[in-house]
DNA sequence: CGTCAAGAAAGTGTCTACACTATTGCGTTC
DNA sequence: GAACGCAATAGTGTAGACACTTTCTTGACG
């Protein structure tokens, strides 16, 4: 557990000490951690996730890890087996098409909604978003970029009027945040993006619904098979034999 | 109260590709009772929960009722703050059209990918699905034609061949049943739902996406405003039986 | 009479302990 | 030597207790 603890998502995680000043949040930080954990697979896909452990890890007791746990497994990350405990959810490939697809769906209805009830103003804090962030935009690390344009994606839900899409999309963006992340550090990664988020901003102040989510349904189709790519690299990286760790010998079902 | 509370909820939540969670414990029982405690109104929209209260009630301590409550916070049916504990989530008419807004979205995607992927085979199961309960669609139970509306429109979902829909329809069906179920029970409730239901399934069979979609969304809205007036009843309902002094003052009843 | 403050009560957040279940290891039997 | 059963261990699920926070009550002061 001696990893630093700094730049995590987009959640300013005050992990500098653990104050015994205000213990409310012991639970959130150990959903963060824990989080960040699965995200960062240091928690590998498939395994049983060890309760005792976690809560010396984290020096809390077992109480607030469950309930993290609890909340993790309602937004997909683990699974809960009746009296066997957590497990780290694997994502298979297909599973990720799955959630991009869902992703394409939002957000195209999102944009169709925009463009049919945003205000002026509204559609134009859009554009001002993305022309503030769009120049450095290459040159950021990778965590800021991956907040940049989830920054972007979930404002055009917010002007879609609908919370519960941009719930949806929030909820969707956890859960493929870690892969995103490798894929934007992935070689594979270019300059795509950036195009094509202009090229939305430009259809959404036209108000042109029909041409927006083409383009909306083409940029995250695109990543998708750039991110299979990495996907599949990462997972490589992580059962890599010589990654000098703990891969047990088990009779394991693969699972990925 | 000690009945087993499995009277309207045929699943829980089947988040998607795996059963992601199944306490058969307390955990799990208590978070049957408590939402069916949510829908039926008797834990009242803006209420605060006392959890001590409730675990009493349940006969259980206070951690599986923590489980149970964070579980339904994951699934917006309650809401969390900080120091002060959980809140029910009041549903109010605008929330409740940004809810329908996103079913309609969901089920429509599904139902072009069905007609895009399904086999014919599966396409066949729909239709035999629907005329097999066609017949007595009217006169059954309401909770007997919501789960077989719900199981219909599931199916749906499933045809599409992506979980992370069913997924998503079946927590927004949660979410909205005990509204539905009113809405069933009101004399607003016509037999448009059958003919609707019929043509869908026409459009399914000749797996014309773009007539379906458009029926489904009729189908939908068709049910919103009806739902609102439904809604507007049952809040009255609950919220002014007689003396309207005591909204917040503890008058608690057992069972009904 | 109203405002505010201090103490009491109520309630949540977390910890520790314990019961019960699943898993592992070992010895016995065929 | 292998399969089976039994004991030992590890681990989850729940209960109850404690500490801290919020809310209510009461009394003093303007």
């Amino acid at each position: 557990m001696t990893e630093r603890a700094e730049s995590t998502d987009n959640d300013p995680l005050p992990a500098g000490e653990a104050d015994t000043r205000r213990t409310a949040d012991s639970s959130e930080r150990a959903y963060n951690t824990i989080r960040k954990l699965l995200v960062e697979f240091t928690l590998k896909p498939g395994e049983r996730i060890n309760e005792v452990q976690l809560s010396r890890g984290l020096g809390v007791s077992r109480t607030p890890i469950r309930e993290a746990l609890n909340r993790l497994a309602s937004e997909g990350f683990v699974s809960l087996t009746p009296n066997r405990g957590f497990f780290v959810r694997s994502l298979s490939t297909e599973g990720l098409l799955d959630l991009y697809e869902l992703r394409s769906i939002i957000e195209c209805a999102a944009f169709k909604l925009m463009c049919e009830r945003a205000e002026d103003g509204e559609i134009d804090r859009l554009r001002q978003y993305w022309e503030a962030i769009v120049d450095g935009y290459r040159d950021q690390a990778p965590d800021v970029i991956l907040a940049e344009d989830e920054g972007f994606h979930l404002l055009i839900a917010e002007l879609s009027g609908n919370p519960e899409l941009v719930g949806q999309l929030a909820s969707i963006n956890a859960r493929i945040r870690f892969i995103r992340r490798i894929q934007i550090e992935h070689p594979s990664h270019d300059k795509t993006q950036v195009t094509a988020h202009s090229a939305i901003v430009a259809a959404a102040v036209k108000r042109d619904a029909e041409n927006g989510m083409k383009l909306l349904r083409e940029h995250i189709e695109m990543t998708v098979s750039a991110t299979q790519q990495a996907l599949k690299d990462a997972l490589l990286r992580v059962f890599a034999p010589g990654n000098g760790a703990d891969l047990k010998r088990r009779r394991r079902a693969r699972d990925t």
